[in-house]
DNA sequence: ATGGTGGGTTCCCCA
């Protein structure tokens, strides 16, 4: 089984991108995040005439996530039931065979010390607190979405630039770790220590086609059954190059 | 190079 996670930054501007990607690599299931659209917006028949099920959270402009699956989608859950919180469409859950997965878009945070760097680490500390009630980490729970967050500055391509900038400050690095503290861990980071690798290149300073200038934001973190299970997690950078791409890589993770 | 590009919306916000 494969699983991709990918901010796709528009599901309707990103579909000459995103429905040849799905005929290619046919992945079991995908988590979506920032499709910026309502759900009766969503290019559901498209996706759907390629063999995918689909469950939506979404709004009009801002956030959005979506699940799309080859099996039955069971379960969906939208947000944290937490309404301080779930004005913004960022957090969708579901149950695919025995995997119970959740796709999440975190809070960018704008830049260190703005309101909007609170809200991500208080958003964040909710994240923790919802996967601690709701979820058996005996069970195979996948974590996936776009964490705005570095874990160290292995995932930096200019870790002195970025030094305590927003995406790699000590605080979110700390909310990132306090919702690993119920028993996940980060997918990649089983199979290598390398630096260099990342899934996410700003399309301002043009840091893909500059000499790979990116940050690793994109994380799949797993229960220890789920990491048990996982072959590989893998960047998939050729969905990241050529004609109006995200700004995120997809991130594909296998699993026996 | 404290700018830039890109997406959605509306005369600007967000990333």
């Amino acid at each position: 089984m494969r699983i991709a996670t990918w901010n796709v930054n528009s599901v309707r501007a990103r579909l000459p991108r995103i429905l040849p990607w799905l005929s290619e690599k046919r992945p079991d299931l995908v988590l979506l995040q920032e499709t910026k659209c309502l759900p009766e917006q969503f290019p559901a028949e498209e996706i759907e005439e390629l063999g995918y099920n689909l469950a939506l959270h979404g709004q009009k402009t801002y956030n959005g996530v979506a699940i799309l699956s080859k099996q039955p989608i069971e379960d969906v859950v939208r947000g944290f039931g937490d309404e301080e919180f779930d004005g913004e469409a960022r957090v969708i859950g579901a149950t695919v065979g025995d995997v119970l997965a959740l796709c999440v878009y975190v809070v960018n945070g704008q830049e260190v010390g703005a309101p909007k760097y609170d809200y991500k680490l208080r958003w964040m500390e909710r994240l923790g607190t919802f996967l601690r009630e709701r979820y058996d980490m005996g069970e195979k729970v996948v974590v996936a979405g776009d964490f705005n967050v570095t874990f160290d500055d292995r995932d930096i391509y200019d870790p002195d630039k970025w030094r305590d900038r927003i995406l790699c400050s000590t605080p979110e690095r700390e909310a990132l770790a306090g919702i690993l503290d119920c028993g996940l861990a980060d997918g990649l980071r089983h199979f290598t220590d390398e630096g260099g690798i990342y899934t996410w290149w700003d399309f301002r300073t043009r840091g893909f086609q500059r000499g790979n200038r990116g940050l690793r934001i994109d994380h799949f973190l797993l229960s220890p059954p789920a990491l048990a299970a996982c072959r590989g997690v893998e960047v998939d950078l050729e969905a990241r190059a050529g004609d109006k791409p995200s700004d995120h890589a997809p991130v594909v993770a296998t699993f026996e």
